[in-house]
DNA sequence: AATGAAAGCTCTTAGAC
DNA sequence: GTCTAAGAGCTTTCATT
């Protein structure tokens, strides 16, 4: 597997480009032979810009999606953190530590950190957050349904 | 490609197929042969395996992890959705129907929605938002760094 | 369920435009 | 940057345990 080389700022796809990582979203595994017949190239050239789109750090990586339910997760909850006055990376290290912690984005405003957290109970979400409550107040919404699920923002 | 058959409620997943599953996390395009070598088993049974994953709906899909600033989204911004009286279901449409909102959460609490916001400029976020604060109040992160990216959670 | 061997595809390399 | 052609490598099928 080729590398990210270059910290991928400036980029310039072309039409062909937006095809292929379309497909791939669509999916990852199939053969370069059918993404080369979806966008028109022969083989050789698609699996090189596909190489090419690794190397420049378009593609970040090819990964499967695996529904937490299957693993038991019966619950998701986005947790709004606030560190206490000098807490702040404990409070980082801590939640990269907590591997049900699946996301966490530092932000802007009031509440330093929204996370995702995946549970197999709602006994397990205080379990969970005691470990973050001492350093940081919390405040928690439990995912009812998700109206749009991950997906490519627009290419164009 | 095989398709869920099953809404993956329970699934007994022994240690091989974690095994795969944490494989195909970190690289989804690997060739079957190479996910044998790691697992310990034949091509054949890995194959039948990751076949079986995905029929089970254990596996969702296979994706590509793109860089947004490899497209040109320079910010991300977490926003908190919440819908005056009777637009709930307008309010999830417009979410919906905006392509740079590439995820969106519908949680319990007072903000009905949580949803992720890729912006080509800071600008941009007034145009878009716009589109929705006819209808809903909203609060606006900007995200400053990621702390987690999305990660698989513990398959223990 | 898993294996090994063989047939059939797919990928890659090489050389040319 | 792309193509064709051919060898190397991979995946799948099937008979077997």
């Amino acid at each position: 597997m080729t590398k990210r080389l270059v910290p991928a700022t400036p980029a310039t796809l072309d039409e062909t480009d937006r095809a292929l990582l379309a497909a791939l979203a669509a999916d990852a595994r199939q053969p370069v032979s059918e993404l080369a017949r979806r966008v028109g190239l022969s083989a050789p050239s698609t699996a090189e810009r596909v190489r090419r789109l690794e190397a420049q750090g378009v593609i970040e990586r090819f990964t499967v999606q695996i529904d937490p339910r299957a693993l038991g997760f019966t619950l998701q909850a986005i947790v709004r953190v606030k560190p206490l006055p000098g807490q702040l990376h404990l409070v980082e290290d801590v939640i990269r530590r907590i591997p049900e912690f699946v996301e966490c984005d530092k932000v802007t405003g009031d509440d330093c950190f929204i996370c995702r957290l995946y549970l197999h109970s709602i006994e397990q979400l205080d379990e969970i957050l005691s470990k973050v409550t001492e350093r940081a107040e919390t405040s928690t919404a439990i995912v009812k349904s998700t109206p749009v699920a991950r997906r490519l923002p627009p290419l164009g």
